[in-house]
DNA sequence: ATGTCTATCGGGTTCCGAAC
DNA sequence: GTTCGGAACCCGATAGACAT
């Protein structure tokens, strides 16, 4: 193995900047030095910026990257001959396309992370070989394949297997493991010659268990991964990683909640999971379904229960908890204009106090009904929900019917649900959401 | 009991940047 | 230019677990 050479990255930059691959890109067998990688990546990225922009290439199909961008992102400033070298390095080598064919299409192999190259004391011109122009331009959903790599992460490992470990791992941080591999798939993957780290004892030493612990103990890492060995008697044939996000509570370099949306989540949401989110919902959606979910929580709090925000957020926003309180909003509204009491017309004039008035109101209502339902017997409760199932038909269609019908009393922990039963309740039992209060 | 495989540790080499 | 120190890597020794 040659040597590293980019050891002289001690001077690490603060930037705020997010690096975007899409993931077949990300499954590449790597011979390449650390240094190298980081440099394509950048290229990478840069090349996807100029396009999204519509930036034309020059004459010759050239697009420039300057070189103190370069420095930033590095952290220092390489010699001009050093980048020469491993852009050549980077011409040179063998690329492996789709490593995992997770999308179905066959793994290829290609000459050249790049195709060409020219550098200046200013510059840098590069152009990439067609397959990864291909790939880079096809995508149709560019949010839903894009996996979000954060550069500062990325850039503050010094090991070449740490950052080959990291970018695998970050992006099956959804998924929670990355596939399996056979120890030779492995090896492949990872660029190691079969005469290096011949016994698994030695690899697993330097290019599976130091990573790991390195990606685990850094304090700037999001997330802790574990690989998972499997065995054949006490030989090692194959291994995963289990991939977890690694809360942070303080972490200065990037905006822990990009979007607004999520402004009021009280743990950090990966930025990969709210780009999936933010493609399924709008923001005032989110926005809402995180408040919903607020409100359980508080009200989990009070039952002195352990509350898993993350998952909670996750359950919330997917099944979008948000629209049902604007459903149960536009009812609370409907009834309370036929409600001669002063004190409610007051609030409704008041429109600085509603949002606070229903939650707050709602919360009673929740109770009251809960109180009231509870002390029914258990086979009336279960005719109940029926009830209000089969009348959300709207709502509850196919598998999702099914899934509600089958927790059945155990729905009563979904406030997703409890915002629509309390209303058919109401209509049920003659009983207006308003005048219960 | 024996052989195979893994985990762990210490010592050594090579490379490279920083300090002088 | 020389020295120093850190990181990456290599090698061997030892102990323990497990299959046969």
């Amino acid at each position: 193995m040659t040597k590293n050479n980019d050891s002289k990255s001690v001077v690490r930059k603060v930037t705020k900047r997010q690096i975007k691959t899409p993931q077949s890109l990300i499954h590449i067998k790597h011979t390449i030095s650390l240094f190298q990688y980081k440099l394509w990546i950048l290229l990478l990225q840069e090349f996807k910026r100029q396009f999204d922009l519509n930036e034309p290439t020059d004459d010759r199909g050239f697009r420039y990257v300057s070189m103190s961008y370069i420095e930033q992102h590095i952290g220092y400033a390489p010699s001009r001959q050093d980048i020469i070298d491993d852009l050549r390095a980077l011409r040179k080598e063998e690329i492996c396309f789709n490593y995992f064919e997770k999308d179905g299409n066959k793994t290829q192999y290609f000459s050249g992370f790049i195709s060409e190259m020219k550098v200046t004391r200013l510059t840098i011109g590069f152009k990439f070989p067609s397959v990864i122009d291909d790939v880079m331009l096809g995508l149709d959903d560019a949010k839903a394949i894009f996996q979000m790599l954060n550069w500062d992460v990325f850039n503050h490992f010094s090991g070449k297997y740490e950052a080959i470990i990291y970018k695998l791992c970050k992006d099956y941080l959804g998924v929670g493991r990355t596939p399996y591999m056979t120890v030779d798939e492995f090896r492949e993957y990872m660029g190691i010659k079969p005469t290096e780290y011949a016994e698994f004892m030695k690899l697993n030493e330097w290019v599976i268990r130091k990573p790991t612990k390195s990606i685990n103990t850094s304090d700037i890492s999001d997330i802790t991964v574990e690989p998972i060995y499997s065995r054949n008697g006490r030989k090692v044939i194959g291994l995963h990683f289990l991939v977890t996000p690694k809360h942070q509570t303080s972490f200065p370099f990037i905006e822990s909640q990009t979007n607004p949306a999520f402004a009021h989540a009280k743990v950090t949401i990966a930025l990969s999971d709210q780009e999936t989110y933010l493609a399924l919902f709008s923001s005032e959606q989110i926005s809402l379904s995180i408040d919903r979910a607020n409100q359980y929580c508080d009200e989990l709090k009070k039952k002195e229960k352990t509350i898993n925000y993350g998952a909670i957020y996750k359950t919330a926003i997917t099944e979008n908890w948000g629209q049902q309180i604007i459903e149960q909003r536009s009812i609370h509204t409907s009834e309370q204009l036929d409600v001669s009491n002063d004190t409610l017309k007051n609030l409704a004039s008041q429109p600085q106090n509603t949002k606070k008035s229903d939650e707050s109101d709602w919360s009673i209502i929740h109770q009251k009904f809960l109180m009231r339902f509870t002390a029914l017997p258990e086979d009336e409760q279960h005719e109940l929900i029926q009830g209000c199932i089969k009348a959300q038909k709207d709502v509850f269609k196919g598998v999702m019917r099914k899934n509600y019908e089958a927790l059945d009393l155990k729905i009563l922990e979904k406030p997703s649900f409890t915002t629509l039963l309390w209303p058919y309740l109401a209509e049920l039992w003659q009983e207006p959401i308003t005048k219960i209060l």
